[in-house]
RNA sequence: GGUCUCGUGGCCGAGUGGCUAGGCAGAGCUCUGCAAAAGCUUCUACAGCGGUUCGAAUCCGCUCGAGACCUCCA
């Protein structure tokens, strides 16, 4: 298998250090990464977390194992804000609307899967709602009680991190220590129900308003703000798999919780290797819908932003986020989008050359451009397989482009391999550029390109009739007809079309 | 304030102590009716100061600068 001749290193937030991946079953991957709220639009930062971890998804699967992939949808918890402030202002928001909180949630969902689908991101094997699973989590949290990790105040039950703490490691994910989260931040509201100021909510008791609301034997409320992925990864995975991703921002508290609400109710560890992407910058500060400073997927598309020049293509923007690595942050700027769109260009027409590249069979290989070709293809995965690093992956891609170049222009003639060697060959730069690194031809005509290059078209034939060369201005049309362009004359000269 | 990360050439960005990252931009050349594409050649680095080492962008310390988390955030 591919998986035991590349093995794969990947850097583990658990201990921050480089580590072999060695999986729970040989031969597959259990890997669950934390999806979006879904009650606004993710915008591009959001966008970089799920491409990284689609990459890794894609290699791993490359390299022959077998991955479920979980990511879930957040459709309940912290969606409708009951914190300190502002929770006025939404309810207000949502009775004016007069939307039901499905209606929402189907909404950002659909948007979500939309961008996921222009950036050629797969979609997961499961993809389990937090309001699927409610059943659940009222199971585990009654395990917590039971446990003596939780308690109930008013209807609504706390995770005890104090308690937990001095049996286990809260902060062993973070690095944080307890007693300097208890001493910094804001203090305990005497109104709290909380023991701690670092406890946190697993269960909700429901004001009489609230609108998302479930029976259970506290009463009517609503799960936690992490208990939802506790009990999503465990269902799917198993207590204890082998890979859990997410952005850097959740990291702390939300990572921190779901290892100690999983050890609290099951006893072990629920994950051997953490992931966390950086994030996606602009101007060096953190892109994020409350500095103001983030844009949807569809604003860069259309390049309708205060911060954009104009609108780039979702490959061009693919590539872009593959040349950083996924631990690093990645800087946004127009300059670098324009730099990234003429790369991908190079790597894209490369893709569309060596696809119709035949070996003419006879060969007269030089061994040393054998080796050299044999080498950049061992290249692509050595670099993949050393903590998914996409970045040294293109570069390798970028110096087999210049070879097919070569091969198309007769530079090197494909005679000099056999033939073997070049199938290898043309099998690794599709494969890697197309199923592990997803980036595809562009090909998305857009019609505003295609009105364009048919103007083109429809002022030479206008030209051509003004000069009476008619066999031109004929040949124009029916060679567009036959591409299944209809070009019709108008009484003042003027042309409209239709395409089929 | 606490914890942590980062500072690479005009721009973006890889870099596991010793070997060219790569892309974009710039310069020259080849090819080309003109372009484009492609090919060849080429210039510009490692925040600063110390230290460890035969040798450091890479390890250690300090200084300066930027950022992240500590509140919801991918």
């Amino acid at each position: 298998m591919l998986y035991e001749k590349h093995p794969v290193h990947l850097t583990n937030s658990l201990s921050g250090k480089k580590e072999r991946l060695e999986t729970i079953v040989p031969g597959h991957v259990g890997l669950y990464v934390c999806g979006p709220t879904v009650y606004s639009d993710v915008h591009l930062g959001n966008a970089r977390t799920f491409m990284m971890f689609d990459l890794i998804t894609r290699y791993l699967r490359h390299l022959g194992y077998k991955v479920r992939y979980v990511r879930n949808i957040t459709d309940v918890g912290h969606l409708v804000n009951d914190a300190d402030e502002g929770e006025d202002k939404i309810a207000k928001k949502a009775r004016a609307e007069q939307l039901e909180p499905m209606e929402i949630v189907k909404r950002y969902t659909e948007g979500f899967h939309h961008v996921m689908r222009q950036f050629n991101i797969l979609p997961p094997s499961i993809e389990p709602s937090a309001t699927g699973h409610i059943v659940e989590q009222i199971e585990i949290v009654k395990r917590l009680l039971e446990n003596g990790f939780a308690y109930e105040v008013n209807g609504s039950v706390y995770f005890d991190v104090t308690k937990y703490n001095t049996e286990h490691n809260y902060g062993i994910l973070s690095g944080r220590v307890l007693e300097d989260l208890m001493e910094s931040g804001r203090k305990l509201d005497s109104q709290d129900e909380k023991r701690n100021k670092v406890d946190f909510a697993l269960w909700k008791k429901a004001s009489p308003y609230h609108i998302m609301r479930w029976p259970s034997p506290w009463g009517e409320g609503f799960p936690g703000w992490h208990i939802e992925c506790t009990v999503m990864s465990t269902k799917y995975l198993g207590d204890t798999f082998d890979i859990h991703g997410g952005g850097m921002d959740l990291k702390f508290p939300h990572h921190e919780c779901e290892i100690a609400q999983a050890v609290g109710a099951n006893g072990k560890s629920p994950v051997n290797y953490w992931i966390h992407a950086n994030m996606l910058t602009v101007n060096g500060q953190k892109m994020s819908k409350s500095l103001g400073n983030s844009f949807l997927p569809q604003q860069l598309f259309d390049g309708n932003h205060p911060l954009l020049d104009r609108g780039y293509g979702a490959m061009p923007v693919r590539f872009f986020m593959l040349q950083s690595h996924y631990s690093s942050t990645l800087d946004f700027s127009n300059e670098a989008l324009g730099a990234a769109e003429k790369g991908f260009k190079k790597l894209s027409n490369a893709l569309g050359i060596v696809k119709k590249l035949q070996h003419p069979g006879k060969a007269n290989a030089d061994n040393a451009l054998t080796e050299t070709l044999l080498k950049l293809i061992d290249d692509l995965y050595t670099n993949m397989s050393d903590d998914f690093n996409s970045a040294r992956t293109l570069a390798v891609l970028f110096e087999m482009a210049s070879r097919i170049n070569d091969f198309k222009s007769g530079n090197v003639s494909l005679q000099t391999v056999d033939a073997d060697t070049f199938e290898q060959f043309k099998a690794a730069y599709i494969g890697f550029m197309e199923d592990v690194l997803g980036l595809r031809e562009e090909e998305e005509h857009n019609q505003e390109l295609l009105n364009n290059v048919i103007g083109v078209l429809i002022d030479l034939r206008k030209k051509a009739r003004q000069d009476r060369n008619f066999p031109l201005s004929d040949k124009i049309r029916d060679d567009l007809k036959r591409m299944g362009v209809q070009l019709m004359d108008g009484k003042e000269g003027e042309m409209s079309y239709t395409i089929d």
